[in-house]
DNA sequence: TGTACATCAGTGAACGCGCGTTCACTGATGTAC
DNA sequence: TGTACATCAGTGAACGCGCGTTCACTGATGTAC
């Protein structure tokens, strides 16, 4: 790749890291200004527009980024539980590491999920989506190798989905010692929730 | 009451009504400007000032209001469950019709429960916080009632409360056809929790 | 009841500020021959 | 390899805009006597 591709892309990176930085428990995505972003990156407000058409633009590459990321941990928490076992615990660890490693990331996904544009909104659930997919096929395939079979594999999903992001969403603002104890109650829901889904399913099966 | 009094109560309610009318689902509470809510209610910017320090103090009352309705929300499900039974459905439909006529108000506790500033955060995770607190002493009550003992009775209103925030979330900007698949999926998941909390409260106990 | 004064909700002009966006530019990098 | 030209990331001045906030004001309502 030549010189002034390669600079173009770490400006396009320095823009993104801005951004990504700026964010905090107080401020979201919304509340950013495109001169504040530019300041942040070390470039004038007008080269901005080389890079991106909008700050939108920009946020829509950074919730692709946190898809991605989502997808690792997805990939990571299953080689963990075929090594460890203890499904639960194993990727509520997992989802909290990653948590701590992409705080900011997170966040926007966490944030404007509800709070954003529509695009926004309709990007996001995209990706949240698709994580509720394949949890929920994982969570039928350890149904079966288990033989304890699940009622409604794919509501179960996205309770946990929510419960799990909306206890991240706390963790990213909490103390270590907060944050622990968040663990622990996250994977008493969860645990709630797979029994719970376990029970319906016998009953439902011997009616 | 004096007439003055009157108008001006009248007034702070139209500056209220005005903020609340502004929300939807592309615009939180933090992308609102006085200078908007002024004009909307009627009056000039400057007025403002004789009402509220700043648009964080009128948001704060309207989060006092979420509380309100929160409350009252929960005496009316109390009292139907009373006469129907079924609590988790009464529940659910009770929530719901609230959310409908109350649309912004929920809106607003929904989003900034984590979007918001540190103050609005603090004001909304304490009414919330009261809610589960309520809900936990009803679910244990429950539990004796029907000798069907809890285990983590506070675990499972928290996540109770955090699925039926979530889902009300999505409620909002969702057809009403959507919407009623929604309340089946959320009653299903609130089963699924008591139902697990009951068999762990059952193995803890044989133990 | 009538009068003189006090209160105070609402006003309009004015301010300085940061914003997004446009424009014509510069000068280093890249390319064709 | 050397030269002439093209590309294009980054620039700085300039714009109009809506913002929050201040200030001295107005005039209707309220109060004291």
């Amino acid at each position: 790749m030549s010189t002034r591709a390669e600079q173009k892309l770490l400006t396009r990176r320095s823009l993104m890291d801005a951004a990504l930085s700026q964010l905090s428990p107080d401020r979201g995505f919304g509340s950013l200004s495109l001169r504040e972003v530019a300041r942040e990156a070390g470039i004038a407000p007008t080269s901005f527009y080389r890079h991106f058409a909008d700050l939108d633009e920009l946020g829509l590459v950074l919730v692709d980024e946190g898809g991605v990321a989502l997808r690792q941990l997805m990939r990571q928490a299953r080689k963990r539980i075929a090594r460890d076992g203890s499904a639960i615990s194993t990727s509520v660890e997992t989802f909290m590491e990653y948590l701590g490693n992409n705080a900011n990331l997170f966040r926007l996904m966490l944030r404007e999920r509800t709070g954003g544009s529509k695009p926004f909104r309709t990007a996001i659930k995209a990706e949240i989506d698709h994580f509720v997919t394949e949890l929920a096929d994982d969570l039928r395939r350890f149904a079966e190798e288990q033989n304890k079979p699940l009622s409604d594999a794919r509501v179960v999903a996205e309770a946990m989905v929510t419960l799990v992001f909306n206890q991240g969403a706390d963790a990213l603002d909490a103390t270590p010692k907060e944050r622990e104890d968040l663990k622990v109650k996250l994977k008493t829901e969860l645990r709630m929730i797979l029994i719970g889904s376990q029970m319906m399913a016998r009953h439902a099966s011997i009616r």
